[in-house]
DNA sequence: GCCGGGCTAATTTTT
DNA sequence: TTAGCCCGGC
């Protein structure tokens, strides 16, 4: 038997040994967190604490997941498979399949990606013939997904304000138009299953009994639904082992709440919180900067994480002029890593937005040197893949409306937008799909009509009979889509994505381990009568073999693969074996870590980000992803801001962020000596082009300085024009924006 | 049905 | 600046 537990530190270990009791341990960056949670699995089951299936470990990407399986592949001889290991939304999926009856969802229903979800939005808004900026279809969207996540259905909310009343109503007839079209949104995966949960006792008392310990990766980033899920699937003989570190949230823009980790610890009746502040990643300084800056936070569990490694470099600042100047001094820093033999996928470019990565790429591209933005489309979310997607989807569910409008004119058919108004009106009114409503259509429409319902016709009785490989073959075939990429000028890309859906679909069968040629078939899993009877201890082993069957076998394998599509969007730029240099912005960093990491466009506005500066709760997120941003770094760390920046089209002064204030002093290596750089920040200003050359003596005000005004608060002077008696400043004001006012009449004060 | 001009708004992102 | 959206003209 493998000694698993080598080379655990002290907290480690008692982490990974702790009883199979609820437990909350803080971890750190770095401090081996995926380690100790895979550890823990395997020390379980070695140890014959638990049985495998009555493990589940939940994460948030598929990324994550994978990882934790290969790991637990490598310390474990027994069969991963046994295990519930996946992402919320994965298990859900699995849950829902498994149960859609209960669930009251059709066997095949079809998952819509949020591109998807809103198209649907628009299309229920369009049939509502409302057209109003008030109820704009992503504002519908995030009321919608907002409501989910808070685990509320349309009835549950209050009607108390006239606005809420409209959404109410259109979030609860978008939920019937999902129903009727057999679809659901990502946060109905969750919704759905906590309903089925809490409505359908057996089921409920089968899963609870089953599942005696649940691992939770990244728990700060669960959402008040995720909570609740846990918290009921959990209760009766379940516990849970949550990791987190609550420094690191970053997503409650997306509904995460940090709360959780604190309600949890009471609500779980955790006895000791565990803390992992042992750092195995980075140098003392990077460490020491990231544990002051984040001290800055009220709102803390408390950590402070130190390292063996010595002090190493200090951390470079650079201060520019502009934006240009920013990006040529990292290529000036890249190449003089390169010389020290630094591999370039070994350094990443932090931004806090994306289009920050301009600049630096046209810096790169200039000087020659390779790079790889993170960030972009992904696979299964390009334009052709999403069609292909569209035509198996119609195939497998010719009433998915979505997919329908998506494909019905596409490639063209000659079915213009008159011909699918009627079609829609005739839908509507005999409440059927838009596939149906074809027979009835009249006019020279219908011929073309016809020739689409056909085409999907013969899609579906293929697939009944041919593998799913061929089946997508027979798709890219039949729906014209590579000859229609043939035809265009930059289609030969599309083609080859679109080549490589038939590897995708051989690979997820390889990976689900089926037999490429197994016809679909469809068994009725769940037998509600055989989980009465077991609710004490034991599954009947039936049941338990059922629900770990691969996701092929509940279901059609194209319904999987569909599936799993959706859920999966695919690492857009995964195998990038060119050694390149790494650009993302700091929220896609999160997990990741490189030898050396540039943090650029640290300035007031921009990092923190001006939306962020008003409330406490945004600027405690802000400097979270600050400390994200300097806890990859391992060896080096580099941090730029710049004087002026083109922002929205327009040349910006800015402040140097409030982070460095923030930062030990004693880290920190100024490209410019500190004592000259207020000397030098006033002789850029008064160099620069936008002022005129003495104005900053004569009039006693200048460009970047902070300042208060009666009404409007604060603001930056973002501009001086004329001089003396005619001198105005335009001012960016924090609450309003841009004003201009006369130097000489408003009433301004100095804010230091 | 398609193209181009004008307008507007402008973080962060996984499933 | 630029991407996305809407509208009008062909």
């Amino acid at each position: 038997m493998k000694n698993i537990l080598h080379n655990l530190n002290p907290e480690q270990l008692s982490a990974v040994t702790l009883p199979v009791k609820s437990a909350l341990i803080l971890a750190g960056a770095g401090s081996g967190k995926t380690r100790v949670l895979t550890t823990r699995i395997a020390w379980l089951i070695q140890t014959g604490q638990l049985h495998s299936s009555a493990i589940l470990a939940v994460t948030f990407t598929n990324k994550a997941s994978k990882e934790m399986i290969t790991r637990l592949e490598d310390m474990l001889p027994v069969n991963i498979r046994s295990m519930w290991i996946g992402t919320f939304h994965g298990l859900c999926n699995r849950l829902l399949r498994s149960h859609h009856i209960d669930a009251g969802l059709a066997a095949n229903f079809q998952i819509l990606d949020s591109n998807d979800q809103l198209s649907a939005v628009k299309r229920l808004l369009k049939s509502l013939n409302i057209d109003d900026e008030n109820y704009s279809p992503r504002d519908l969207r995030s009321f919608i997904n907002s409501c989910k996540e808070q685990g509320l259905r349309a009835a549950d909310i209050n009607v108390n304000h006239s606005y809420n009343q409209k959404f109410i109503e259109l979030y609860k007839l978008y939920d019937q138009q999902c129903k009727s079209e057999g679809v659901i949104d990502f946060a109905e995966l969750l919704l759905r299953t906590y309903e089925i949960l809490v409505h359908n006792q057996s089921l409920r008392e089968y899963y609870q009994s089953r599942f005696q310990h649940i691992l939770v990766d990244e728990f700060q980033d669960t959402n008040n639904l995720q909570y609740k899920w846990l918290k009921l699937i959990s209760s009766c003989s379940g516990t849970v082992f949550a990791v987190g570190d609550d420094d690191q949230s970053i997503y409650a823009f997306r509904g995460a709440n940090v709360g959780n980790m604190k309600t949890f610890e009471r609500e779980f009746l955790v006895e000791k919180v565990i803390k992992l502040e042992k750092n195995y990643r980075s140098y003392g300084h990077i460490l020491s900067s990231a544990n002051t800056l984040i001290a800055n936070n009220t709102k803390r569990l408390g950590k402070n994480l130190h390292t063996d490694a010595g002090l190493g470099e200090l951390i470079k600042v650079y201060e520019s002029t502009n934006d240009l100047q920013e990006g040529k001094w990292i290529v000036e820093e890249t190449k003089s890593l390169i010389r020290k033999g630094i591999n370039l996928s070994e350094i990443a470019i932090l931004y806090r937005s994306n289009a920050q990565s301009r600049v630096i790429e046209h810096a790169l591209f200039s000087a020659g040197i390779m790079y790889h933005v993170y960030g972009g489309q992904r696979y299964f979310e390009r334009a052709e893949i999403k069609h292909a997607i569209a035509y198996l989807q119609l195939i497998e569910n010719p009433h998915n409306n979505t997919a329908f409008l998506r494909v019905v004119n596409f490639p063209k058919r000659g079915i213009g937008i008159r011909a699918l108004e009627r079609l829609q009106n005739i839908a509507k009114e005999h409440n059927i799909s838009l596939y149906s409503a074809i027979p009835k259509m009249t006019g020279k429409s219908l011929t073309m009509l016809r020739v689409f319902f056909k085409l999907i016709e013969e899609g579906c009785s293929k697939a009944k009979h041919l593998p799913l490989p061929e089946i997508v073959m027979s798709v890219l075939d039949m729906s014209s889509l590579i000859k229609y990429y043939q035809g265009e000028k930059e289609g030969t890309d599309r083609i080859e994505n679109l080549e490589q859906l038939v590897n995708a679909a051989t690979l997820f069968l390889a990976e689900e381990n089926l037999e490429a040629s197994t016809p679909a078939t469809l068994i009725p899993k769940y037998q509600p009568k055989n989980v009465i009877s077991l609710s004490n201890s034991k599954a009947s082993p039936q049941i338990v073999e059922n629900d770990s069957l691969p996701l092929t076998e509940i279901m059609s394998p194209l319904s999987a693969f569909l599936s799993y599509a959706s859920l999966e969007s695919g690492n857009g730029q995964e195998i990038n074996g060119k050694d390149a240099l790494q650009l993302m912005t700091v929220h896609s960093a999160k997990g990741l870590e490189f030898d050396t990491v540039f943090i650029t466009g640290l300035e007031e506005g921009l990092f923190p980000h001006e939306n962020s500066k008003n409330e406490d709760a945004g600027m405690e997120e802000e400097r979270r992803l600050m400390y994200v941003a300097i806890t990859r770094a391992k060896v080096r760390l580099y941090m730029s801001f710049s004087q002026n920046r083109m922002l929205h089209g327009q040349v910006r002064h800015n402040v140097r962020s409030r982070f460095f204030n923030e930062l030990p002093e004693d880290s920190l290596e100024w490209s410019l000596p500190k004592s000259q750089q207020y000397t030098q920040l006033s002789n850029e200003f008064s160099n620069n082009k936008y002022v005129p050359k003495n104005t900053v003596h004569k009039i006693g005000w200048y460009i970047g300085e902070n300042v208060f005004h009666l009404k409007f608060g604060e603001g930056v002077i973002i501009n001086i024009e004329g001089t003396s008696i005619n001198a105005r400043a335009r001012i960016n004001f924090v609450k309003y924006g841009v004003k201009l006012l006369d130097l000489n009449v408003a009433k301004l004060e100095k804010v230091h």
